[in-house]
DNA sequence: AGTGTCCGAGAGAGCGCTCTCTCGCGCTCG
DNA sequence: CGAGCGCGAGAGAGCGCTCTCTCGGACACT
């Protein structure tokens, strides 16, 4: 099976042939650098720094390899080439999802469905795609988990921009703990892993500001999951804005940042408290089948309720009426956390210094006010 | 930098320990295969036969390994072994966009708002996992489509899934070319490529009996962008089923499989035939665009106007009314495409048997009656 | 003219693993 | 009781690339 036979491997046959030397082909049948070496007529070392740019090769040399490349169709062999550099120029956009998440939608269908990933890819891309540097995205539900720590532990990719909802969820302590570079979408205080967060509870600020400015007094939340931290965040900036302005405290219900969620969600208010007048969700999509139960139910909006989201994806502006919500700069911060990853993939290059790791950012809210309050 | 140092370069000291012995770091900080035979007491090439599970090793020393693994917390390099083994255990999903996609929503958004690409990941991961190859998704919109290429090429993955709406996108053809295993989610003519696809036709033809059966005379189709292969099957079958029965030749609008698109979609039909009172749409983002915008339009659904998915995706359940669409096994689909895949990656592994690549499958369609028709 | 210096190309080890080949052992059979 | 056999473990080459070290040649300097 292998290429050389018995009695010749050691040493096996040399095409000495220069320029127009043919030499024997690989076990895989793809050209390799020996190859473009013996086309060229010069040392596979050449073709390497050729290959790298090194920028210390005579430029007519540079030149005969190119079309060497060329001619033979040679591509690197990424195993090899990673095997020595340690480094195979891919990442992992991993989104996970937190254990015990009781949304009735699959995971894979809820993930395929909220435009957040989508936006978060979108802006990721912008950094790493002009570096050349590939993005593989990998959905870890809790059962995928250890075959995502596997992928990633086996050297896969060099680094990873982890998504996930929950401060409850193992995989970013697990992923840290593999000390790959690491990037989370949320405030952690995992040692070593930068992150990217936006001003949560400033948002939600923003929105009870603009419920009550509008001169909204009977309010009500629609949160997140109760462990997914921002969601919390959220509410909570929600409720001081309520609070500083001396209103009652709004009824909080909670549901699971889908459409669905959001409509069941509105049964449960109406019941409660059938006087709303300002609905807050955590996202647009809940915002979204809030305002679709609503109408249901016989309220205009924003007439009778108003109704503002979080998130600003593309929902919102669709939505009937579109939604007024507080814009979260999604790719912007995407962005952030591609550029992050890059230092911390620099880093564990070459540790000049010591752990200088981190350095996160914190992002600002701003509200988009369209029809829906 | 390199392990060895320059006076022992060659034999670098072995250490003779036994069961205890330690030994030497390597560069990469990380153990290996060396490092655990040497805990164990065995040779590298015996560590290798446990990992690999090959049965002719003694149990008891199948155990003094597993331990030794364990208390080292060895972990297989795989550029390593993807050098030698030319394999590296995980495939993609590459999903394409085609050139020239006039919709107004980014690629980015509207591949993580349509629920369609959530459902083919889940049905291949069930096939996947079990097998314990990674699945990575990589979107590839037109100006991505070479780095795509590239990423195949470089031997990132061993084979490919690839999804594409349109026949005019020319990324299956490259892929093809590079004679990596590839499966299409649409029917194809290209040499050596399995697919998967629904017999779009019969689909197009349940809607239009549906429609027909309960009474509607006044029909008129939302199709998707005219280079989407299916989506003219589907129209196809639709129409030819009208023309079994012999009804006028319905109004034809097209958008572009977004729920917006179906909105506007409405607005054209209704300008154009305003006593329509049935629709089909060719998907269920669609479906539920021309449903809420007949509804804004002040007409009922289903009692003024009928309204026909396709796909039964999770929008169809969740719409208002719940949608009568046509269920596309996309799971299953997904499934037979990605052990398709398997079985083209074992060809490619031991070319027993000439060409037999392909074998392909074709689904059937069923009409799942909800309120909306 | 002789020697030192610098620049650029070649030589070749080595990355960590797999896999063939070889060999030693204990067993069965003649 | 010795030759033959089979089974399981070790030895070691090699996968295709990068990168250090070495060396030859062109040039400048004394």
């Amino acid at each position: 099976m292998w290429a050389c036979g018995l009695e010749t491997h050691k040493y096996p046959a040399l095409d000495e042939g220069g320029i127009t030397g043919r030499v024997q082909i690989p076990r895989s049948g793809r050209p390799t650098l020996e190859a473009v070496a013996s086309v060229a007529g010069v040392s596979r070392a050449t073709v390497s720094r050729v290959i790298n740019e090194v920028p210390t090769v005579d430029p007519e040399i540079v030149e005969t390899v190119r079309r060497a490349i060329e001619e033979t169709g040679y591509v690197p062999n990424l195993a090899a080439r990673s095997l020595v550099t340690r480094r195979t120029g891919s990442v992992a956009l991993v989104v996970s999802e937190p254990p015990e998440q009781r949304s009735p939608l699959p995971f894979l269908e809820r993930l395929f469905t909220d435009p957040y990933v989508g936006r978060v890819t979108a802006g990721a891309q912008t950094v790493l795609r002009p570096r050349d540097i590939h993005l593989a995205i990998i959905p870890a539900d809790p059962p995928a988990h250890d075959q995502v720590v596997r992928y990633v532990r086996q050297g896969h990719v060099d680094g990873v921009l982890l998504i996930t909802s929950s401060s409850a969820d193992p995989l970013p302590a697990r992923l840290a703990a593999l000390a790959v570079p690491l990037v989370l979408s949320t405030r952690t205080t995992l040692p070593g892993v930068a992150w990217v967060d936006l001003d949560q509870a400033a948002g939600g600020r923003l929105a009870a500001e603009h419920l009550i400015g509008s001169g909204r007094t009977r309010l009500a939340v629609v949160g997140g999951p109760p462990d997914a931290p921002f969601g919390h965040a959220r509410l909570e900036g929600f409720l001081d804005g309520v609070r500083a302005a001396g209103l009652t405290e709004p009824e909080v219900v909670t549901a699971d940042f889908t459409r669905p969620g959001g409509e069941a969600a509105v049964r449960t208010l109406l019941a409660a408290r059938p006087d709303v007048d300002g609905v807050f969700a955590a996202n647009d999509l809940m915002a979204d089948g809030v305002s679709t139960a609503l109408r249901t139910a016989g309220r205009d909006v924003p007439r009778d309720v108003a109704v503002v989201g979080f998130d600003d994806s593309s929902v919102a502006a669709q939505a009937h009426p579109p939604l007024t919500t507080v814009r979260q700069p999604v790719e912007d911060m995407a962005e952030a956390m591609a550029r992050l990853l890059l230092a911390a993939l620099r880093q564990a290059q070459e540790p000049d210094d010591g752990a200088a790791a981190g350095g996160s950012e914190t992002f600002v809210p701003e509200l988009v006010v369209r029809a829906s309050a």
